[in-house]
DNA sequence: CCGGATTGTGGCACCGGTTCCACAGTGCTC
DNA sequence: GAGCACTGTGGAACCGGTGCCACAATCCGG
């Protein structure tokens, strides 16, 4: 366990001249800093971050808290968030956080309240007002990506503005039976990501005098995966009477699921029925999918730049956002539309049987 | 900011008497733990890990090393690791180690050798001797879980043998014209788990007296990636003279390309072409996917366990794997042969055109 | 040539805990 | 009743750095 003091001792100089030589603070003559340099390689000289942190308060560490690991959605924007604090020197701290219960209280009271990590970058959760207080209440920002946290800052795509724009092309394309499956929770969590869709959805049937078709109310709602859009879609498309001709998905693996759904029942896509996703999945071209693409990746590289500028970091981009130097938290992450072999207009046939 | 002082002060007693109370080790009565307690409470006294951590030498967290986040055997294991550490009140630091290049002799030298982790888990990644010891040396043991990491002890299942059973399982539907889609690097890497599949799918093919068929050497190597599968499905299907009636795909993710580029050529499968994977994926069941299932989450769980014990942390099993506490490193993790309905006997029509 | 600014260095307190040691009181054994 | 183990508590050193302050030397302008 060699410590600073060694280095200093070798490099005959103190123990403050020692730790000013390798921060880069402050005075130190360069021949001098030379020496301590040497002398710390020559040992094996590693600094410990805990005793520096101590004094600083500051950890170059920061907390994601994230709610899935295996969607392709999350896993892309922390392979994004990973990479960019990497590069600027900074820890990722993990926390997984479940959607509610028990597990997720410990994690702020246990995990987060405590001094380990600088900021918090909050993906694709809703965390409450008081949750998010009690981060910030310690000086911590925290940024929210793709969901909400308390007052914090917030990036995200126009959820609402894209779903719309979804079914704009259905209905463009000449369909009027269309359905909207809905993530899990679309009715309930009023500011999730599929509250919003599903509002972005209505919103465009609205104007356009269209009722959505099936479900109990219009919608049927799905898990968020490829297993949960392949039993929506089997319940969705089980019965000819009332079976839509497009299939608005509120993400591409719900999407994928459909299309499995469709192949085992025999309805050709996109001949009987057009399907559009959500989120630009990296199989999306494979499988011809028509959807709404986001950058996850890009997304968590510019939730880490944003957080970075918080804590005063320089992050050599010499091209800032807005002129305080701050992403500008007002204006949506970009989205657009990808059309693919998926949707088509409606078939004669099935128009007539209309 | 409140320190432990105030806490004691509040509560009338010592810094080290406060300590104690709150940390539990030494003599404390009950009434002043009590007492402490309640101070530490009422002032909303979170205790920082960093001044501990300089004391003790312990930092409750473990580095995660991991080449991928976003392929479903990676995301399985992560978020199983994630689990179990929160559990036991651990922290986990995710390094998404590139498979090689500056960026990872940057983990290496400047993450991992700090102190800011007591062990470290490297997942599916082969570090070199010089790498293991690097953190080693540090007093911070190592567990590698599906690859290696120097002399460091190593949790896998014997991928050699379960890839001998997947072709042995094609063998005895009555195939002989098998083909294996190794995952990229299989023939480099010499213990890669690409490079374990491969060999033990010659093993079965050698012992059963048939060349492998397709590619240059009779092995074509593909991403292992569902994209992956496809392109290298579509070149190993696309000439009908040396098409096989059967293929071992290194992973599930490869075997659902080849399905798909089976579907885009017109084959059927299991009619015309019969698939086993590897992994057992959450979608296999859907897809009807044959295949060797591994459980990650589980290995996952079982590779913090064992680390837990290495850092002579009690774990609450008390049903110990070996008798002395840690877990028998030699004996390979579990894996099961899932038969579904993507393999059956090769047609007679293609056993007659060979 | 003098005084203030700048550069370079060392000493020391301090960050916020843990732990060792000393000491006091209590209960028990012989 | 002496001796000892055990319980309970406070004081102080210490973990490994950072940063403030004092001080010396050099530089430069007027």
């Amino acid at each position: 366990m060699t410590a600073i003091s060694d280095v200093a001792r070798l490099a005959g100089v103190s123990k403050s001249t020692a730790s000013r030589a390798l921060t880069g603070r402050g005075y130190v003559s360069e021949e001098t800093r030379r020496r301590v340099v040497e002398a710390a390689a020559e040992i094996g000289y590693i600094a410990s971050p805990n005793a520096a942190s101590l004094v600083t308060g500051r950890t170059k560490n920061v907390g994601v808290v994230i709610p899935f690991i295996n969607r392709w959605f999350f896993g892309e924007v922390l392979e994004g968030i990973e990479r960019t604090l990497l590069a600027s020197g900074y820890d990722l701290t993990l926390y997984n956080l479940a959607l509610s219960g028990p597990e997720r209280d410990r994690v702020f009271d246990f995990f987060l309240a405590r001094k380990r990590v600088d900021a918090v970058i909050a993906v694709g959760v809703d965390l409450s007002d008081a949750e998010a207080e009690l981060v910030e209440r310690r000086g911590k920002p925290i940024i929210a990506l793709g969901g909400t946290a308390g007052s914090a800052p917030r990036l995200a795509i126009d959820d609402r503005g894209a779903a719309r724009l979804a079914t704009e092309h259905l209905i463009d394309l000449g369909h009027t039976r269309i359905a909207h499956l809905a993530g899990a929770g679309a009715g309930s969590a009023a500011r999730s990501v599929q509250a919003f869709r599903r509002a972005g959805f209505l919103d465009a049937m609205r104007e356009a005098g269209l009722d959505p078709v099936g479900g109990e109310d219009g919608i049927v709602e799905a898990e968020m995966t490829l297993p949960g859009g392949y039993d929506a879609g089997l319940q969705l498309l089980g019965h000819p009477a009332t079976r839509p001709t497009a299939i608005f998905a509120a993400s591409d693996e719900i999407a994928f699921g459909v299309m499995r759904a469709a192949e085992r029942l025999g309805l050709a896509v996109p001949g009987t029925l057009s399907v559009i996703g959500f989120d630009g999945h990296e199989h999306a071209e494979l499988f011809g999918l028509t959807t709404i693409e986001q950058l996850p990746g890009a997304q968590g590289r510019f939730a880490v730049d944003a957080v970075l500028r918080l804590l005063g970091e320089p992050t050599g981009d010499d091209d800032p956002l807005t002129p305080d130097g701050l992403p500008d938290f007002d204006r949506p992450l970009d989205t657009r539309l990808v059309v693919r072999g998926s949707t088509t207009a409606p078939s004669g046939r099935v128009l007539a049987a209309r």
